[in-house]
DNA sequence: TTGAAAATAGCACGATCGTTCGTTAACTTA
DNA sequence: TAAGTTAACGAACGATCGTGCTATTTTCAA
């Protein structure tokens, strides 16, 4: 049972790349499997449904995200410099090559908005994950005095999200060879943003440990180990 | 030559329902006719082909963001207020009645990210424009002081844009009961930013016109009036 | 009211969709 | 190397896709 893993491997691969490009709706089994030379009914039979396959690509993704975006940033710092870590490498992982038509995620998610199912739930779940993420490292940073006191985590998390959308659409769709500039802009003036800047900064705890360690256990649990 | 106008209202309408669910790759002839109660063939001979459909489900939104979103805004006093009405029909538009799905431009947007064809490229066009209109109502707002005058009006587009994903992100597909808060807060905040706070406001001269009619001009002849 | 024009229906086409089935080829392990 | 397991294939299924035709009905103007 080792040839198994690998074509499943490849097959996931090439249908991350067409959802990247086509979105989870413009993936067929037929088109994925002349892309790998497969038969349709030798591809089908590995997943056993076209929904469970779009669930495994979905997941796939997901683990991917959490190993190349959020679990890096949390070896920075505590802090400022983990947040900003956090979101150079979501921008990074955006434009990555490995997503000729940008985050699979992010398209899924805007795909599902009003068709329920297991497939909505499961990236339901794995976005207030990712906004819980957010929100606990704002959090941290505000209590080590990085950020104002007065700042609300949630609120930070949303905007977080929003200027990660703003980028996407900027650089994917509109092209704006700015785009990434314009979304650090607004990440820094976010950061800055109703903080207590006259105020002297807390003595430097980059590395004190995150107190909140369970969080973080659960993504790491609920997501495995990154597949590569 | 009436009742033809009439089924074809009737059709665009009801596409527009369907793609704002499911997207423009989940609109079907064959659905939307037996939606309507029509014969596929009879429904086809309205538009010729299906991409001549989407393309017109596309331009009749579009147009119909003018009217609601963009034309009553700039009878608001220019500057501030007209941005924040700005805002608010967005936020308006994107929970409509009338799109039960979510803003179908922006769903074709993150749709039509790496699909070139005509259909992109108008989509184009018209975001290019929508942007071009926030920033030309922001660069008002700075030369009458309410902004900040280091404010430069393409990143304060950006950023508006951005919230406005993030408001959609959070409402349609998180279904955050807070999401309108938390997008209001963001726009207050990014109105306040980098702003003269301490320096005093310019005198109010809200109803001058906007000279730079030329753009508005723009709008209103690509887009035309709105449909109904 | 009649006749031209426009709107709609019916039917069929080739393609593709997801899926099932039985069979064969390839691999692993004992 | 033999036996047993798993991976892959080819053919076919009913359904639906977008798109042509040709009729037939409905609408509108004279």
């Amino acid at each position: 049972m080792i040839k198994g893993k690998q074509t499943k491997a490849a097959i996931l691969e090439a249908a991350t790349d067409i959802a990247s490009k086509e979105g989870l709706g413009g993936l067929s089994i037929g088109t994925l499997a002349k892309k790998l030379g497969l038969s349709k009914s030798g591809l089908f039979a590995h997943f056993g449904s076209k929904d469970a396959l779009l669930m495994a690509v979905t997941e796939a993704a997901s683990q991917r995200f959490v190993a190349v975006v959020i679990r890096p940033a949390f070896q920075e710092p505590a802090g400022r410099p983990r947040l900003e870590r956090l979101f150079e490498n979501w921008l990074n992982w955006s434009e990555s090559r490995e997503f000729p038509g940008g985050c699979p995620i992010m398209a899924a998610t805007l795909e599902l908005d009003d068709r329920p199912g297991p497939l909505r739930d499961y990236l339901l779940s794995q976005q207030r994950k990712w906004l819980g993420t957010i929100g606990q490292a704002a959090e941290i940073a505000i209590d080590m005095g990085h950020l104002a006191d007065s700042f609300d985590s949630e609120q930070f998390a949303f905007e977080f999200n929003a200027i990660g959308f703003g980028y996407h659409f900027s650089n994917r769709f509109l092209r704006e060879p700015h785009a990434r500039h314009q979304a650090r802009t607004a990440f820094q003036s976010l950061l800055v943003k109703r903080s207590n800047a006259g105020k002297p900064q807390a003595p430097d705890q980059s590395n004190i440990p995150c107190e909140k360690e369970t969080e973080r256990d659960d993504h790491r649990n609920a997501c495995g180990p990154a597949p590569q």
